[in-house]
DNA sequence: TGTACATCAGTGAACGCGCGTTCACTGATGTAC
DNA sequence: TGTACATCAGTGAACGCGCGTTCACTGATGTAC
C-alpha cells in the first residue's frame, strides 16, 4: 500500500531508536533484524528499503546512541546546582539505574571493547559522536585551557565507563555498590577543580 | 588411534590457551570452534572431547586470560626499581604495544563491555579470576589499609580498561597516542603515595 | 613372550537452526489524463 | 469529476551460509590372558 509522505522517514527513524537500545542492550551480534522489526510490529523483509546492509544501521544507531545519552548528562548538569555540575555528571553515570540498564545508558560502556572491532566507517561516525559530546561536557572540567578540558573529560567518561563495566560484569552485587560508589568519590575528588 | 596418557591434557590446554587469546582478540561470538580447532591442526568434532559446550571453554579460557594478563603485570612490578611499581604498570598496561595488541593483553579491556552479558557460571568464574589478581597488585596501591588498597585497584585497572578501548576504539592515530598518554599522567599522578 | 581385545582422542559427514539478504508480489493511495 | 495506471513501503517465502553439536567410525597403543 501507498503510505503518506512523511510515513517513510518516521518508520526509519523508529527503526534507529530501537536499534541503538537493543545494541546496547545485547552487543552487534547479539540483535537479529527479524527481531529488531517484529518489535516494531514490522518484517524482516522491509528492513532493506531503508538500510543497505546491518553494519549501516549499526553505525546509525551507535551514533544516535550517543546523542541519546549525551543528552542525559547535558539533562543532569542543567538541573544541577551552579558549581555542583561535575558531581552531578558522576552521580549520574555511576548510579546504579545507569549500571542496571545497558540499553538505555553510554554505548562507549554497553559496546566500548567491541567498538575496536567493528570496520573502520562505523568507527570514524562513532568518532564524531564522542567528538560532539565531548565539546558538551568539557567545559564543566578543570584545565587552564580548552585542550585540556577535553582531554580530562575523556579520562573521566573512559574511566567511568571502565568502571561501570566491572560493576555490571561481576556477580556479586556487594562489590557492584561498592564499586560504584568507591569510583563516584574518586572521580569527583580527582576532577574538582 | 591411542595416545600417550598425558596427550590429552596438553591438548585440552592447548585449546584453552588458544581459545583465551582468540576470544580476546574477536570477542566470544566472533570465534568459531571450527577456526579454534583448525589452528591447532585438529578438526572441529574432538573438541566436544574436552568440552561439554563452547561456554564452559569461554568460562576457562577467560579466567585463563586473567591469568596469563596478571602475569604481564606481576613481571612489570618486579623489574621495576622500588617505589616505581606504580608506574611500571601504568605504563605496561597503557602502552602503545598493549593497545595494539588486545588478543595478548587484558580480558576486562578486552571483553568488557560483554562480560555483562555472559551467563552467571561463567561471571563467576571471572570474578574469582579478578580477585586473585587484585590481591597480587593491591600492594603496590596507596591506601590506609588493604581493603582501600583493594578498592583502589580495581578503580585503577578499571579506568585504564576505559581508556585503552577509547584508544582502541578511535579511528585517529593521534588521539589514540594522545589519549594513552594523558591517561598514564593523570593515573600516575592520582594513585602516587 | 605373544595374541586378542578394549580403549578413546581424533575424524569428517551430517543435522538443525538462526540469520543476513534477495525477490516476486500486494494493494492503498497518488498522479496523469 | 471520474478512470486507468504508477508508485513503493511492507510482506513472507526462499536462498545460502556459518556454526554448534552429534555420531558412527578409525586405528595405534594399552591391557588382559
Amino acid at each position: 500500500m501507498r503510505y503518506p509522505s512523511k510515513h517513510k522517514q518516521e518508520t526509519r527513524e523508529r527503526i534507529v531508536h530501537a536499534a541503538s537500545r537493543h545494541f546496547r542492550g545485547r552487543g552487534g551480534k547479539g540483535v537479529a533484524i527479524s527481531d529488531l522489526m517484529g518489535k516494531l510490529d514490522l518484517t524482516h523483509g522491509g528492513f532493506y528499503r531503508h538500510f543497505g546492509s546491518k553494519e549501516q544501521l549499526l553505525a546509525e544507531a551507535v551514533a544516535k546512541g550517543f546523542e541519546e545519552s549525551a543528552k542525559r548528562f547535558t539533562d543532569a548538569v542543567e538541573t544541577a546546582p551552579s558549581g555542583g555540575e561535575l558531581r552531578a555528571i558522576v552521580e549520574t553515570y555511576l548510579s546504579l539505574e545507569h549500571c542496571a540498564n545497558p540499553a538505555d545508558g553510554c554505548p562507549l560502556a554497553a559496546l566500548g571493547s567491541e567498538i575496536a572491532r567493528y570496520p573502520r566507517a562505523v568507527r570514524v561516525k562513532i568518532d564524531r559522536a564522542m567528538r560532539e559530546h565531548v565539546d558538551k561536557i568539557a567545559r564543566f572540567l578543570p584545565g587552564r585551557n580548552k585542550s585540556e578540558r577535553e582531554r580530562n573529560c575523556l579520562i573521566l567518561f573512559s574511566g567511568m565507563a571502565g568502571a561501570l563495566n566491572v560493576a555490571r560484569a561481576t556477580a556479586d552485587p556487594g562489590l557492584r555498590k561498592s564499586i560504584l560508589q568507591s569510583a563516584k568519590e574518586f572521580y569527583i575528588k580527582a576532577f574538582s577543580e
